[in-house]
DNA sequence: CTGAAAGCGCTTACAG
DNA sequence: CTGAAAGCGCTTACAG
C-alpha cells in the first residue's frame, strides 16, 4: 500500500532520490541512501510493478497457449518455458484453450492489449494460416512444417519416418496409424513421414487403417477397440503420441491381444508413463526441455529486437526402441 | 499502439468521452458514440489494459503455485482453476517452484507487488506455518489439514483410511507404504489415515515397510525395488499418489512379482492412467476439477472482498476399486 | 451529454 | 548529487 512518495516523506528526500536509490543506487549519495533504505524498511515499501510496467510499457508477462495443459509433452515443455522465463525477469500467463480457436483469439487479445509481451504457441497452426502482425511478438514452440511463424520443433515428418522404419524393419507390412485429428498440422507432418516410409518400402497406403484419434487417452481406447474388431488386423499400429498409444495397448489387451507378440505398438513423444507401460513403450523422444528453452530465449529476443539468426529451429529427435514392438510373425493369410 | 488521445483526435471529441463511449456507452449520446466508434476502427485502437489495471489498482491476475506442472493431478486442478479465471475475466500467472521454498517466495512476491492480485497454492503448508498476511489473498487448493490459509480440499486422512480399509478387507495385514517426502503435509495426513486404518484392525505399525518417495514415477520405481529386494515384503502397497503406484506396478513386475496375485497396489488421486495401467489401478478419486473450481472461486471472492463461508472447504473422495488388488493369499511364513 | 483537470505510482530528462 | 516537473494511458468526479 505504501508508495514511493510515503518513503520520500519519512526519508527527507523527493521521491526522485527514492527513485533513483531503489534503481540506480550508484547515483546517489551514500547518505540519501541510507537514508531511503531505512524509510523502505519502515514503511514496508514494495514497489508497485504495476506501475513500473506501464510506465516502462512492457508488461514483462508471455502468454503460452497451449490446448491442453494435461498432455504431459506440453507440460514438459511449458514446465522449461516458464523457467527460462523467470530466469529472464518474465512471467508466463497460461492460455489453454482446449483446442478453441475463440480462446486463442482471447488469449491473444491479451497481447494485443499489451498484458502480455508476447506469445507462444505449442499448438501448430493450419498450413495457410496468414502471418502474425508484425507488431506481435510471438513463437510457435512445437510447431508444424510451413508454419508462418517463428518455430521451434523436431522434424515430424523425419521422426515419424524413422518409427515407421523401424516398424518395417521388423518386418511389417500392414502397419495401422492412430492419428491426431487429421486437420492437426502436426497429424498432417506424422502422416508424411509414414506415408513416405511405406511407399519408400513399396507398401500401398490403406486409407481403412488409420483412425483419427485426438491425442488423448480416450481416443487412444476408441481407435483400440476399432483395431481390435476389425478382419484384416495390422500387425504393428503408429500412434501419434503416447498416452493414445499407452492407451491402445491397454485397449487392445482387453480383448486378449498380446503386445507386442500380436501387434507392435509405437509412440511419439517419450513422456515419462511410457518408461513405465507395459510392455515399455518403443517411441520416438522429443527434447521437451530444450524446445521450451530455446522457444521462449528466442521469444525474447524478438521482443527485444535482437535479431534471430533463424525463423526456424529444428531440434533433433531420437529413436528410443523398448519392448512393445518385436518381429512380425511369420504368419500368413 | 494508438492511445485514447489519437481516437479523440480523430473523432472529434475528448478523451473523456472516449473513454465513456468504451466503458459506459449509455452516458454518451448516438452521436459521440457512432463517431468514436468509427475513430477506433480507424485508428486500430486497442486499449491499454496496463493503463487500465494500473489504475483501477488490479491487476486482473491469480497466482498458481505449483511444486510440478507434469504431475497431472495438478495439471487437472490448474485447467479447471484457469477456466474459471477466465470467465471471471482473470488471467493465471503461472508458478511452478519445482518445490523450492525460495522460488515459492518469489511468486508470492507477485502479490506483494501487486502483479497479482491473489495466489492459489497447490502445495501444502507446514503444520506450523504462518497465516499469510491479511493483505495478501491466497487460497490453498488440496491443502492439507490444519493449514492456516483458506483451504479446498479432500479428507486426506479418511480418503487414506478408506483405502487402506480396503485392503485389510481383502485380507492384507502386511501393507507397505509408498508416501510423498515425510515432510509434505499430505504425506502427513495420508499416513494418519493409514496407521488409523491400521489400529483400528489390530495390525502394528511398522516403520520398516513405509519407504519415502516424492510422488514422481522415478521414486516409485526406486521404491518397488526395494519392496522387491525385501525377504518379508509386504502383500499390498498404499501408495500415496497414482504415479508412484503404476511405476511401482512395473517395477515389481521388473522382479517377476505379479500383480495383483503376489501384491496389490492402490494409488491416490486418479488420473486418467490408472485406467490403462496394467493392472488397471485401484486407487481414491479426488475430484480435480471441483477443487479448481471452488478454489479459484474462493479467492475471487476474497479478491472482492466478499465473506465467504467456511475458510474450509471438503470435498468428497471416491474410492475406485479396479484390477491392482485382489485377496491376500492364505500363504504363511 | 460534454470537456478540462486531477490523479493512479512510477522514472527520467532537465536544471541547478 | 538533488528536486521539480512532465508524462506513460487511462478513468472519473466536477462543473457546465
Amino acid at each position: 500500500m505504501s508508495s514511493i512518495r510515503e518513503v520520500s516523506r519519512v526519508a527527507g528526500v523527493s521521491i526522485a532520490t527514492v527513485s533513483r536509490a531503489l534503481s540506480t543506487p550508484e547515483k546517489v549519495s551514500k547518505k540519501s541512501l541510507r537514508k531511503v533504505q531505512e524509510a523502505v524498511e519502515k514503511v514496508h515499501y514494495r514497489p508497485n510493478m504495476m506501475a513500473r510496467n506501464f510506465r516502462a510499457a512492457r508488461s514483462h508477462s508471455i502468454v503460452v497457449l497451449v490446448p491442453n495443459l494435461a498432455n504431459l509433452h506440453f507440460a514438459t515443455v511449458i514446465r522449461s518455458l516458464e523457467e527460462e522465463a523467470h530466469k529472464n525477469g518474465y512471467s508466463v500467463l497460461l492460455g489453454d484453450t482446449g483446442g478453441s480457436e475463440e480462446r486463442d483469439q482471447e488469449y491473444m487479445n491479451l497481447v494485443e492489449t499489451r498484458q502480455a509481451d508476447g506469445a507462444i504457441q505449442l499448438l501448430a497452426h493450419a498450413k495457410g494460416a496468414p502471418p502474425p502482425p508484425d507488431h506481435i511478438a510471438i513463437v510457435n514452440a512445437c510447431g508444424a512444417e510451413d508454419t508462418p511463424y517463428a518455430c521451434v520443433r523436431i522434424d515430424n515428418a523425419e521422426a515419424s519416418k524413422t518409427v515407421v522404419d523401424y516398424l518395417i524393419s521388423l518386418g511389417h507390412r500392414r502397419i495401422g496409424v492412430i492419428s491426431g485429428l487429421k486437420s492437426n498440422p502436426h497429424s498432417i507432418d506424422r502422416l508424411k513421414g509414414y506415408t513416405q516410409a511405406l511407399s519408400n518400402a513399396g507398401i500401398p497406403f490403406d486409407a481403412n487403417i488409420v483412425v483419427e484419434g485426438d491425442f488423448t487417452i480416450a481416443s487412444g481406447l476408441n481407435a483400440a477397440n476399432h483395431f481390435a474388431a476389425m478382419k484384416n488386423r495390422p500387425t504393428a499400429l503408429f500412434c501419434m503420441n503416447d498416452e493414445m498409444a499407452i492407451a491402445a495397448i491397454q485397449g487392445l489387451r482387453n480383448h486378449d491381444i498380446k503386445i507386442p507378440e500380436e501387434m507392435s505398438i509405437t509412440g511419439f513423444d517419450d513422456i515419462e508413463f511410457s518408461r513405465i507401460s507395459d510392455p515399455p513403450l518403443t517411441t520416438v523422444s522429443q527434447p521437451a526441455k530444450e524446445i521450451g528453452k530455446v522457444a521462449m530465449r528466442t521469444l525474447l529476443k524478438k521482443i527485444n529486437g535482437e535479431g534471430i539468426a533463424q525463423e526456424t529451429i529444428v531440434l533433433p529427435h531420437e529413436l528410443i526402441v523398448r519392448k512393445s514392438t518385436a518381429l512380425a510373425q511369420k504368419q500368413k493369410g
